[in-house]
RNA sequence: GGGCGCGUAGCUCAGUUGGACAGAGCGUCGGACUUCUAAUCCGAUGGUCGCGGGUUCGAAUCCCGUCGCGCUCGCCA
């Protein structure tokens, strides 16, 4: 309802401006702040003060009367206060609201006939994840949960990376060390098993002598060209690790959850061809030069310094360059693709974007947005030194620490209904992956995150279970009203307090925030908002009983009003992947 | 050193297409459970929006400079 009733706004400033004469480029449609009863606002009389050679106020007070209401459907009245002209809105906006809320899919957009591949996580598949690298798969995964809202057929991959010299070194070292020389693995999977090869590998790298470096690099480098050359066996060699480790670290990923459409592997392009063709294709450019008996891009008319390397003196590819013909094929599979980086990839992007506008292609179809790296305390986490929290600790914590917090409060529950053991773990985990992912969702993702197990964990803050919190309590009253055989309405005329009026505006604004997030891949403003409707619905909770209501039809309104605000609640958790309980 | 990002209350963060007194949570202090679940609510406390200039009727938001932190500048990914 908020973007029909902006949209009004919208035409009814710009008419009104129109019909005095006055430039209508900037209509300066704004939210006004908490405490100004009105919807929407325009500031436009400040910037039109020195045309019209009046002050503000008198210029507001103009536009005012300028505006014409009759084909407006939601806006009630316009008023001046000061310089600002404000928009109330009509019974209709409310009536409309609630029952729009009132659909299970509340908050979804139209299809916009968009197909968009959303590529996130792609994590080298050479140990478990830790929590460094978690904030990509949580970003990632409501990045496309948010388009899908938004209206678009979405389609998750991870890019798999098995063909650079990360997969050789750790293929190598599978095939050479022992198990009897390595550690007892942290956890019975194959993530945990494999990664042990891989840190003693480079390990051995770091530590050997001239000459069992050099029969080491031999063998690494053997690896990698066969690759190169498409060679079966070698593809076969190098799976064995990948598919093994991948596996583990899909187990994790799933817990959050974070599931994939696909995982789309890198060696794909170079059997298929694809990658000698963009060599071929860059070659022939006119940004190609040849330094140093290597293939190089000069990017300077892309305003960037650095040249990129796309075909080395060895004649292999590089990462970058089979990136290329990875999304060539994205562009002609999708209309849209999206990727979700860590901050530390941002001038390859930026290399790639430009190299793919060489090759001929619309880069408009591409969007590539950034996350900071979450760090410890005492510093960076790494797969390869072993350093860092894992995400399956953090996850194990976090919900030991939920089901400790759940057991506590059983005492203490008013609730006539038992909680049975399955409720018990179902809680826990709900509470507990949520927090996890509420914690990192919710922030914005330039912004660098320092680790911290109590911070992570805090289930008191502005968190996921004060929003879970609502959702259980609708549900509660949901099922009590049942019991007592109230129906639910759609009669917005008997919910006039302030606190139904607010819960109805903030129902309103749903919509209006998921296509902002979308339009700018920016989930954590869907937490914001869970977080504000929360706090709303908890208002309207205390001061607005549905059950002791005066009379039946305010019972049967307000029972509507709680189903559109879970429908609301839940569609914005769902954005951000966390679970909606039941009961807590 | 060059490029990019970040710097808002004691702490963790919203707010940045320039607009109505800068907002939450945590913390601290004080209130509210015979009332649909108190993982809740209400009140109080708390800010030179890193710092200095500039543009503007108006700047946390835009521009310049400066300081601090992060990332990056490989024939790695």
């Amino acid at each position: 309802m908020f973007r029909t009733f902006r949209s009004e706004v919208e035409d009814a400033v710009e008419a009104a401006l129109a019909a005095l004469d006055l430039p209508t480029d900037d209509l300066g449609v704004e939210e006004p702040p908490e405490d100004v009863p009105a919807t929407l606002a325009s500031s436009v009389a400040f910037r039109l003060a020195g045309e019209v050679g009046a002050p503000p106020p008198a210029v507001a007070e103009d536009v005012a009367e300028a505006i014409d209401l009759d084909d407006a459907e939601y806006i009630a009245s316009v008023d001046t206060q000061g310089p600002y002209v404000n928009f109330y809105v009509a019974d209709a906006y409310y009536a409309d609201t609630l029952s729009a809320g009132r659909d299970a899919e509340y908050g979804a957009l139209p299809d916009t006939g968009q197909s968009v591949v959303v590529e996130h996580t792609s994590a080298n598949p050479t140990g478990p994840v830790h929590v460094g690298r978690a904030r990509n798969p949580i970003f990632g995964d409501a990045v496309a949960r948010l388009l899908e809202y938004a209206g678009n057929d979405v389609e998750t991959h991870y890019y798999v990376n098995d063909a650079g010299r990360q997969v050789a070194v750790f293929t190598w070292a599978y095939e050479t060390f022992e198990e009897s020389e390595l550690p007892e693995p942290e956890r019975d999977r194959a993530d945990y098993d494999l990664v042990r090869y891989y840190r003693k590998g480079n390990e051995y790298l770091e530590s050997a002598d001239d000459e069992e470096l050099a029969a080491a690099e031999e063998a690494i480098a053997e690896i990698m060209q066969g690759l190169e050359a498409g060679d079966e066996e070698t593809y076969e060699r190098v799976a064995v690790v990948v598919d093994q480790v991948l596996g583990g670290m899909r187990e994790s990923l799933e817990r959050l959850p974070a599931e994939f459409d696909r995982f789309v592997k890198e060696t794909k392009f170079i059997r298929n061809g694809d990658a000698d063709d963009v060599v071929r294709r860059l070659k022939d450019s006119e940004h190609a030069v040849y330094e140093e008996d290597a293939w190089q891009l000069d990017l300077s008319a892309f305003g960037l310094e650095k040249n990129l390397v796309f075909l080395r003196s060895d004649d292999t590819t590089l990462y970058t360059t089979r990136d290329l013909a990875h999304h060539e094929w994205k562009f002609d599979n999708y209309d849209e693709a999206v990727t979700i980086l860590g901050e530390d990839h941002k001038l390859q992007a930026e290399q790639l974007e430009a190299a793919l506008d060489i090759l001929g292609n619309d880069t408009d179809q591409l969007r590539q947005t950034f996350y900071s790296w979450v760090n410890l305390p005492e510093g960076g986490m790494s797969t390869r030194e072993g350093t860092g929290v894992d995400l399956d600790d953090l996850l194990d914590e976090s919900v030991r620490r939920a089901r400790e917090e759940v057991e506590e409060r059983l005492d203490s529950r008013i609730r006539s209904d038992e909680l049975t053991d399955d409720d018990i773990d179902r809680i826990a985990r709900q509470v507990g992956i949520g927090a996890v992912r509420y914690d990192i969702v919710s922030k914005q993702p330039t912004k660098g995150i320092t680790f911290e197990w109590e911070r992570a964990l805090d289930f008191e803050a502005q968190s996921a279970p004060y929003v879970q919190y609502v959702h259980a309590r609708c549900c509660g009253i949901e099922s009590e009203a049942a019991d007592a055989g109230i129906e639910a309405s759609a009669d917005v005329s008997v919910l006039d307090t302030d606190a139904e009026r607010a819960l109805l505006r903030d129902v309103a604004r749903f919509p209006a925030v998921i296509e902002q997030a979308a339009d700018d891949l920016e989930p954590h403003v869907v937490a914001t908002f869970a977080r504000e409707f929360a706090e709303t619905f908890n208002t309207f909770y205390r001061e607005c009983s549905v059950l002791n209501a005066d009379d039946e039809a305010v019972a049967a309104a307000r029972l509507g009003l709680v189903e559109a605000s879970r429908h609301t609640v839940a569609n914005a958790l769902d954005v951000l992947g966390i679970e909606a309980p039941d009961s807590m």
